[in-house]
RNA sequence: UGCCCGAUGGUGUAACUGGCAACACGCUUGAUUUUGAUUCAAGAAAGUCUAGGUUCGAGCCCUAGUCGGGCAACCA
């Protein structure tokens, strides 16, 4: 069981419909259609749907919502379930909506027997004016009024491929002064002569969502049919297929769908993205689709632990991106490997240390683990540090190095700055320094105090990489509130790509392994990498309060 | 001129179902630190959309408003 406190809507209704014996066990669903890659929204409903189940001692089917063939792709399929293994769920049942074909025809005949449904031949445009508008009724048609006999004929013609697409479609009757426009006799059946990923030519005529999704409940009795606010209005349909066609009574309980601070999360949009190359693909790391995450370096932990704190509700919300780069920040930080890399290199010259000499100096892998070990770090002569760790006219409380300064190298020697060499153009290219030996890490003796610690590589030793700087793919808060097209709200410098000097030890990483780099940020080996040429994603920076400090000023 | 949801610090979620609003992120300040990271400590921040009502007592119940969102695809 979950904790005593703070359940939420969802899981009181659970707890109430365990205790009082309405079920001995739940079922629920994941119910993708696979016409696209599942983003971060998905993993909110996935997170619900399996955690349910696991918290209950339930079971949760993965099943596809395949029933328009059009869209539809078994690429999608794939990728949909390696997404939701990565996220660590397993399901009970692989199912797909096309597997009741069948049998949902069957229920369309039942309904047509018992004068609740019909076929209508009017256009999809007729239909619509006939339905109304939200405020004025619809109205009834001629063909309405068909007999059974003609209906059952006409919808047996339909599935048999007598008609082209569009020229008619099966109707629930209902009634068409219903205050909710979803109960104006719905459309069940509509005719699409289109090849299906998995009943490939069996059928021309396929059922819409809302014949199929809560009668796909129903046969896999699932308990609670868990979906998004936007299905709200669709409950008194479900419930009335339900009835009408005396079916296991699965129940319907809506939640508010995930937004996001500086995020799309439409799938239709995120097509659109991929099909006019904004970026490069559905696992472009700039992308909130899972895969797209999983390729920037993040956890299924760390994406498990968001779900767990946005919460499920009803009212509408915007989360801070800030909160999932939390999640991952505070779970990289236990399991990253710490590793060293300059991305803006200067170079520093240590004058004092003899020219053809060198060590190696052990640096632990990462102090928040005991177990993870250490590596030896090269160091030599001449190194590189990083650009803005060097200034030459520091801001108060600037404490790493300048003229005449002194920081400590991060595993080595504090070193102090004696000499600024310039190029042509008047810009640093060289630091000389003097290092003092007894101040070596471990076995510092040299009584000296510094306050700034800097990362380095050595030059002779450091391995060039490609680093790929990922920020927000739009620049505006709230995509929601938007009413022009959402593309010109992209962040044209969404991604930077920037070649670095790496420790050697990255050499021997692989694709997916996770690395802070220290006092830059998290990084992922990206799938792109190779052995001679390195490449890595950032997932996400280290937080800043020097930066902040700064801003201040 | 309809129907359906919703409303609690900046953000998100809680509040033993009527007992003087809690947790997290973020923010501020300080300590520790060979990552300006992490960690630790302290603090600011809402009186629960409004107005009535029921009650000894209301964020929770009732009434009427206000505001926000959704509903007119042969999409899901």
């Amino acid at each position: 069981m979950a904790n005593e406190k703070g359940l939420n809507f969802i899981e009181e209704i659970v707890e109430k419909d365990l205790k009082s014996g309405k079920y001995q066990q739940i079922i629920t669903r994941f119910p993708p259609e696979p016409n696209g890659y599942l983003h971060l929204g998905h993993a909110k409903s996935i997170c619900l749907n399996f955690g349910l189940a696991k918290d209950y001692n339930g079971k949760t089917n993965l099943r596809f919502d395949d029933t328009n063939p059009i869209t539809e792709e078994t690429e999608y399929v794939d990728s949909i379930k390696s997404d939701v293994r990565w996220l660590g769920f397993e399901w009970a049942n692989e199912l797909y909506a096309s597997d009741y074909f069948d049998q949902l025809y069957d229920f369309a005949v039942d309904l047509i027997n018992k004068g609740l449904a019909y076929v209508d031949d009017s256009t999809s445009e007729e239909i619509a004016l006939q339905k109304g508008t939200p405020t004025k009724h619809g109205t009834d048609n001629k063909y309405r009024n068909r007999s059974v006999e003609e209906n059952l004929k006409l919808f047996e013609e339909m599935k048999e491929g007598k008609y082209k697409d569009g020229a008619k479609v099966l109707r629930a009757k209902i009634d068409m002064k219903h205050a909710n426009m979803l109960m104006r006799d719905p459309v069940l059946y509509r005719i699409k002569h289109a090849h299906h990923h998995r009943t490939a030519d069996k059928w021309c005529i396929y059922p819409l969502y809302d014949f199929a999704h809560g009668q796909s409940d129903a046969i896999e009795g699932v308990t609670h049919s868990i979906c998004t606010l936007e299905f709200v209005p669709h409950r008194e349909l479900y419930d009335w297929f339900i009835e009408k066609l005396e079916i296991f009574p699965s129940k319907q309980y809506e939640f508010a769908r995930l937004n996001m601070t500086y995020t799309m999360m439409s799938k239709r949009k995120l097509l659109l993205l991929v099909n006019e190359k904004h970026v490069n693909g559905w696992d472009d790391p700039r992308m909130p689709t899972i895969s797209a995450m999983r390729r920037r370096g993040f956890t299924p932990e760390s994406i498990r632990d968001f779900c767990e704190r946005i919460g499920v509700a009803k009212r509408d919300n915007l989360i801070d991106f800030g909160l999932l780069e939390f999640c991952v920040r505070d779970h990289l930080n236990k399991i990253a490997l710490r590793r060293m890399m300059v991305l803006d290199p200067i170079k520093v010259v240590i004058t004092n240390y003899e020219s053809g000499k060198e060590e190696f100096l052990p640096s632990e892998n990462n102090p928040e683990d005991d177990t993870a070990g250490s590596r030896n770090l090269p160091f030599c002569n001449e190194l590189y540090i990083e650009r803005d760790d060097f200034m030459e006219n520091p801001p108060k409380k600037y404490f790493r190095l300048f003229p005449g300064g002194m920081v400590r190298l991060k595993s080595a020697y504090i070193i102090q700055c004696d000499e600024v060499i310039r190029n042509a153009s008047g810009e640093v290219e060289e630091l000389r320094c003097t290092y003092f030996p007894e101040s070596k890490s471990g076995s510092d003796n040299s009584g000296l105090k510094v306050k700034g610690v800097i990362h380095w590589v050595s030059a002779k030793h450091a391995v060039p990489a490609e680093v790929r700087l990922y920020d927000r793919l739009f620049n505006t808060e709230d995509l929601g509130a938007i009413e022009d097209d959402f593309t010109n709200h992209l962040n044209p410098e969404s991604l930077k790509v920037q070649h670095a000097y790496a420790e050697p030890e990255l050499v021997n990483a692989k694709a997916e392994d996770r690395f802070q780099f220290m006092r830059i940020g998290y990084f992922c080996m990206d799938l792109d990498s190779t052995k001679d040429k390195l490449v890595f994603n950032r997932t996400t920076t280290l937080r800043d309060m020097w930066s902040k400090e700064q801003k201040k000023a």
